[in-house]
DNA sequence: GCAAAATGTCCCACTATTTGGAAACATACG
DNA sequence: CGTATGTTTCCAAATAGTGGGACATTTTGC
């Protein structure tokens, strides 16, 4: 074996600095995020991960025999039935789900629009939660989708729980080139801050089309036991359901209900 | 009686005969169903798969960065975001057709009849499959296909979930005057209605040439991973086919194939 | 407040576990 | 009917994982 061995390409990609000690473990992981790709033959996925056919097809055995993956054979892989269990235990798991549950539901209701529930995680927001409007109109947000913070009604609530020295890096993030065209625009820094301030002193915010065009949002943070913003929720609709006077009575009622959960939380009024 | 086979002596308990060659991927993929279970501790996760502290942390640790766990410290563990997103893809990435096919094939050879998987698409049936029976009769329906819902087996079966107030405007639909007339009439409401909560009560529904006259069809619909009806299946023949004792039989066989595709959709069985 | 009990974090020599090349066989596609 | 791709098994080599232990940190119970 005199050839140059490439031993490790895996710095460049996503970045994994860490070298943990769980190899195997990792690779399987790795595997199930490429077929959630949609990445479903043997070859793409050992391509992709940079693994020989073989020690693929045994990881494929595996994850196959432990519902993991389905496999339709001579056809490809695809996400298997344990993963759905999990992913609605996962959801029943986080007490907040639970807890915000009948608020949002009493919200859409109350409001006849999308009602969404999420969080902060890894710099983006994390949808926890639906409940879609009896408008009839779609929207294409989904629970265990993500967005940026900045953005979107949701992350702009969060972000009246941080110090203005994140609002500047998050804002950043969206202004940065690499951020993709099929976004509009972020208003910039001088005019993006005065709006955050007046958000915090409010203690809501908006999303004026800046997330999706056509789609207007009134946010508000969920707090817990120690006063820290875990969560938000939004109202959103089409920009014809939401003019500038609606907005302004929604805020109110939406603040109302964050609050409401929050005090479900453990949260207490100053 | 002689020859009592002592196979394996430990595949009593879960059930996993497979000693594959991949023991550090199956540990993980056990914690999390460990966590899952709601043993969220250390001390706990590591007695019950049995592996050290150390072991056991080292996977927590590489779970845990990878989004698959979330971590309180010195609280313990929660099942992570990671798995709320892979659930939610694999609800969607799932083709009914490729998950349905073998339960539907099967089912087609055993009664030799033809068997359809459909969904419900804008307030119609939508035909995704179709197996032919091996009785030599043509049926004109055809994957891809459109049709009422209240007055087709799959229709109905879809309707089994639901709510009472959406049958009676299904229904509507048929009685209008605009209603082709070369279909036959369907019953009047009281009766209809009479009909259906029949069908809800023993979990499959009947087409007695409602849609097409001379045929008759055994209906049952498909579940996914939160109970909700998805599609459906149905047994299709000639009325010569499909006496009324015949039906009776077909009804929980046809509701056995629908459960087990359910199943292979996340569904777990009340 | 303090001590006990758990948990989080790191180290390292040993070896069981995983690796991956190869080759045979099955199936799909054109 | 041939080629490309997927499925399955084998096995020697060595890498990757193991698990015991020590120590820092935080919670909990008293």
């Amino acid at each position: 074996m005199g050839g140059i061995i490439q031993a490790t390409e895996q710095e460049a990609e996503t970045g994994k600095p860490q070298g943990t000690g769980t190899q195997t473990l990792l690779r399987g992981l790795a595997l199930l995020e490429c077929v959630a790709a949609g990445v479903g033959d043997v070859k793409g996925i050992a391509a992709r991960l940079g693994t020989p056919r073989s020690t693929t097809h045994r990881m494929l055995v595996s994850l196959v025999a432990e519902g993991y993956l389905h496999h339709i054979p001579y056809k490809g892989y695809l996400l298997g039935p344990k993963l759905i269990q999990l992913g609605m235990k996962a959801l029943e798991q986080r007490p907040l789900v639970a807890v915000a549950r009948p608020h949002i539901e009493a919200l859409a209701q109350a409001t006849g629009d999308t009602v969404h529930l999420g969080v902060e995680d890894k710099g983006e927001v994390f949808y926890l939660d639906k409940i879609p409007g009896t408008r009839g109109l779609e929207m294409r947000s989904r629970t265990g989708q993500r967005m940026p913070i900045a953005s979107t009604g949701l992350g702009k609530a969060l972000m009246l729980g941080m110090v203005p020295a994140r609002w500047m890096a998050l804002h950043a993030l969206l202004s940065s080139p690499d951020a993709p065209a099929d976004r509009p625009r972020p208003a910039d820094w001088p005019q993006f801050e005065k709006q955050m301030n007046d958000y915090v002193a409010q203690g809501w915010a908006k999303d004026l089309e800046e997330n999706e065009l056509g789609i207007r949002c009134v946010s508000a943070p969920v707090r817990d036991g120690r006063n820290l913003v875990v969560a938000a929720i939004s109202v959103a609709s089409a920009v014809p359901y939401m003019p500038d006077d609606r907005m302004a009575t929604l805020g109110p009622l939406v603040r109302a209900t964050a609050d409401a959960i929050s005090k479900d939380l453990g949260w207490i009024a100053p």
